[in-house]
DNA sequence: ATCTATTCATAAAA
DNA sequence: TTTTTATGAATAGAT
């Protein structure tokens, strides 16, 4: 049907096949649209071009997604039902879990403890208080690591100021003598501060429960866990 | 194309429509084969003849999913891909949660603390101070309930002996009172019991870490948190 | 795009 | 059904 024969092998030339493309699709779409009316049928047409061209024909009286959701029931090959299907699975599952995790750290943190039996209480028992040794041990860590650093630092400070009190002192004028007592006591000002912080970090270890609720990456301890899903 | 020209209407003749429907699908499926060759193209075509009767043709080197989400791609018009994309991100959400409730757990156990700052570990003591208390409190709510059931159950039923000692000692001659002597020891057994029980219950206040875990809610304390996903 | 010479598709018959 | 064949339709290459 044209001026010669041709083989039915990709036409090399990318203007003529780009025009045979235009030619040959409307031809498609055309046979698609007397098929539809002649056979009474449902027919649906996706095309892409080599250059990326999108053209459809879908039958009137339904649409793309129409014949698709028609087309997984009959082949009952489903596409994506079948991962929609499987992703609601896992997110029901995800969303169960998600509920034992918020139930057990309720527990842990001594709320819905109806439900439980004395065997469970009892162990639940031993390991909150397994637990609250391991973060003592933790905190009293950190604190003296904490306290060691400081240490050093004004250690180092001091030994620093001592030096260039030393060197103004060798050739200067005694007027500097003032300053150098006022930079004193500002030293002695830090060491009082640090031993305040000694002091409230012996005051930590008192089983003291305040009403402030600090956060561990981004999560309240004691507070509401609104991680749910919206 | 044919012994006579056509109009394009429907096919009232039922064998015609169908004889036609055949001859035709042929046609547009060659049509399509040799455009996805000749053009260097992608086609799907999805048919349903008026008897519900099925055929598809997919260019080679891909599927009919292929196109149509590359279809869905190209219109914007997500059909599908926007549900799904919605439940990706929800599922990543979900882990997230996850995760971190996990982490939240751990710390809650004492594990993982290395990331917290002072301020959170003391906060996370204190908590866990509490949660320990409630805990503590609930077990021996527990445990004074049992006690009392137990204790009224022993009463009711040593009074059940008693009366049904006393009626047979009334009415049944004294061979009888070797057996209920027998019964008398048998429930000084389940005193005996009971007072192991109330031993053990005494026990369980001293601050044991044993290596048994029992579960809660199928949750194991102590134990791995085995609930992720696949 | 439009125009033909050709080939192709197919309606009706067998 | 499938095959045949006369005929209308589609289209390759030219314009």
């Amino acid at each position: 049907m044209g001026r010669g024969k041709i083989e039915i092998k990709r036409i090399e030339n990318a203007t003529n096949r780009q025009v045979t493309y235009s030619k040959r699709r409307t031809g498609i779409m055309k046979k698609a649209r007397e098929l539809t009316v002649l056979c009474d049928a449902q027919v649906a047409i996706i095309m892409f071009s080599s250059t990326g061209k999108y053209h459809e024909f879908c039958s009137p009286g339904t649409d793309i997604k129409g014949i698709f959701d028609r087309y997984q029931q009959a082949t009952g090959t489903s596409l994506w039902i079948e991962q929609y299907e499987n992703m609601q699975r896992t997110l029901s599952h995800l969303k169960d879990i998600n509920r034992n995790l918020r139930t057990e750290i309720r527990q842990r943190m001594g709320e819905d403890l109806d439900g439980l039996e004395f065997d469970e209480l009892r162990g639940l028992e031993q390991n909150v208080d397994a637990a609250l040794k391991e973060v003592r041990q933790r905190k009293y860590h950190v604190i003296t690591t904490q306290t060691e650093t400081y240490k050093k630092k004004v250690k180092h400070s001091f030994e620093a100021y001592k030096n260039m009190q030393q060197e103004l002192g060798m050739r200067e004028d005694p007027a500097f003598g003032f300053v150098d007592n006022a930079a004193g006591a500002g030293w002695d000002g830090a060491a009082v501060a640090l031993g305040g912080g000694a002091a409230a970090a012996a005051d930590m270890y008192a089983f003291r429960v305040v009403p402030s609720q600090p956060n561990l990456h981004g999560m309240a301890y004691g507070g509401s866990h609104d991680m749910r899903l919206g």
